[in-house]
DNA sequence: CATGAATGAGCTTTCATTCAT
DNA sequence: AATGAATGAAAGCTCATTCAT
């Protein structure tokens, strides 16, 4: 017997469109505030202000949520860092101050919404399908750097330059989130920054 | 109603600790395989061929267990990196080399539970107090790690010696859980931990 | 970690006020025949016929529940005596003969659900939250029945009519108790009806 | 297949009466403290400071325990309230004097464990083996009361003796739970305990 | 006699999901 | 489209009791 299966409602009219925008918006506050796991359907439903049945219309379940709300956030993420990016005069700066402003960019997206941030990285480690868009978009990231690095070829040490983007991101990510994330640590931002933003110099150019 | 306080069980006969001991060996196998949301106490406790009540008897709750599995992961990595530390004879050796083999001993560590590490780093993201026994250890060996760098002064170009062990630490766990924890990766190691190694050595030696 | 604060469920329609209905019915017939404690959630869903979950989003608990089944009955049983006690002419009967049929109307209005009485009776002494209740009804009754008595003033012996009111009532209840709830006693009820309604007299009027 | 049914243990040594008494110590204690269902065994044993397993060794379960506790504290009040009537004169004395020091005595009794009493009280009502505990001890004393009333029948008014005995006794003690137990009343002991009497006196006697 | 580790039935409670209105 | 009452599988946890040492 075939399953009645109730699909999920894309909303074409202003209303639905707004409801569905508000689940979402609640969604995304709850995870930040109390985690993906201590939340649950009916909670988000009530922040959203509408009705159980209504979340059960426009999402098929908790995790699909999920993968909207971080949908959304990566793409914020991204828009802010490309902006940030476009504001850097690569061609007349010095590729070491470039390389700051990149790191200052990368710092200042994880203030979109850092609880957040923290909470899909957490999914990202046990959660193959977060694991699948995190990729997606890092791989996007890396190749668009990659790009970058390779305008400056004349003044690249590093010749494996594939290699250089993903180690230079996945040093930077981390560092940024031993300050923004687990901001308990001893050592001061400023310190943990331009250290950082040395090592890469040092690494990628002559 | 004041309740009844049950205190955790401390195992003093060789059968108790045994028992303790098997809970946390099918704890941590569990936790591994299915992730510490989707495993329960039930689970845990037939895994380990005991009956649920033990399970109470010697953990307040899942949670608790999950610490104590950690904890003794912590350990083992710490012995497997300082064995194999000892190993490499910084004196004779050539800095790179010696730092390509700390990076190796580090690699190495992550095969002893590599998805228990990785369920651990989920947990550190979502769980304060697996963050605050990360931070600890962390700590612990950045300041061993400082140490050893402060007993090459001569070669070393880096004048904040805390902040680089930060660093190169962060930016090692995060290439190594690339190729060990998110193995998809389009580079080879190889690539990957080469570069890192000469990204550590260009920023930290002159 | 933050609980998510699921309310009681405060029904509006009229198919969820009924389901509350019959919660209540199933807990006051269950306490009743096997008392509280020998009384679980699950077999008072079963005895109403809805499911666990419903019991749970009407009442927080049993201890709740319970305090729920004795509000109506206590309501019930004002209702009663209140409704006999109309029936009473006091200003031409004789005092004796009024007391008497106020003794009766106490008596009678044990007959409503004898059981629950008992079982209510046990968590009075055992319950600090019951026994609140029970206190506000005897209160309200006892000023009612000290007016009562003020109103006959003139035949009266008593002065302190506060303390009177007090210590009929509880004579009167522990002796309804005795033949009502712990209907084993040797003397038959009729010989301790009529008996304590002599103390009463004697002791209230000239 | 016959049952292995372990016999409670009769212990005859010193040593093992101790243990027993112990036992029934932490457990009245407890039992007072707590109440019988918010008590378990474990804990029972380690306010007596013995295993777990010596509990049932000494008892069958919790409940045949509480039976012993009661018939103890009956025991205790029995001989405390015997001792403080053979100090009573009653061929010399005002019989309504007489009456305040049983009504005295009555009420001093209670001040052995009030806790308990209340506790007692409570499984008296649902627990029918209690209620027979409690009743076998009523009516001896009613039976003691009645030979004392019958002493004075000179100056008795009432006729039905018996009945006349059961409805002070019950009267006395509902009186002296609305002090002692349920000490929250508006109303002054005294004033309660002086009423208390006067009703008796006027009902008993001409 | 005494110990306390081990048992597991069974209780309370949550929550993702459905569906009649 | 929207509602929210109802469901029940399944999780967490307790505790009376047994029995090997």
């Amino acid at each position: 017997m075939a399953e009645a299966v109730q699909p999920v409602r894309k909303p074409r009219q202003k209303r639905g469109i707004e409801t569905r925008q508000r689940i979402i918006d609640a969604a995304q506050a709850l995870f930040s505030r109390k985690g993906y796991h201590a939340t649950n359907s009916k909670e988000i439903a009530a922040e959203a202000g509408v009705a159980i049945g209504s979340f059960y219309a426009y999402f098929k379940d908790k995790k699909q949520l999920f993968l909207e709300v971080l949908k959304r956030h990566i793409e914020a993420t991204k828009a802010m860092i490309m902006t940030r990016m476009q504001e850097i005069d690569f061609s007349s700066e010095s590729v070491n101050e470039a390389i700051y402003l990149l790191i200052k960019a990368l710092y200042k997206a994880h203030d979109l919404s850092p609880d957040f941030h923290r909470e899909a990285e957490a999914m990202r480690y046990s959660d193959p399908e977060v694991a699948q868009l995190h990729d997606v978009f890092h791989e996007s990231f890396r190749t668009d750097f990659a790009a970058l690095l390779d305008s400056f070829k004349a003044r690249l040490r590093v010749t494996d330059i594939e290699a250089a983007a993903h180690i230079v991101m996945a040093a930077s990510e981390e560092i940024v989130h031993s300050t923004k994330i687990f901001g308990e640590t001893q050592i001061e931002e400023d310190r943990l920054l331009s250290g950082l933003a040395d090592m890469i110099c040092r690494y990628l150019f002559k």
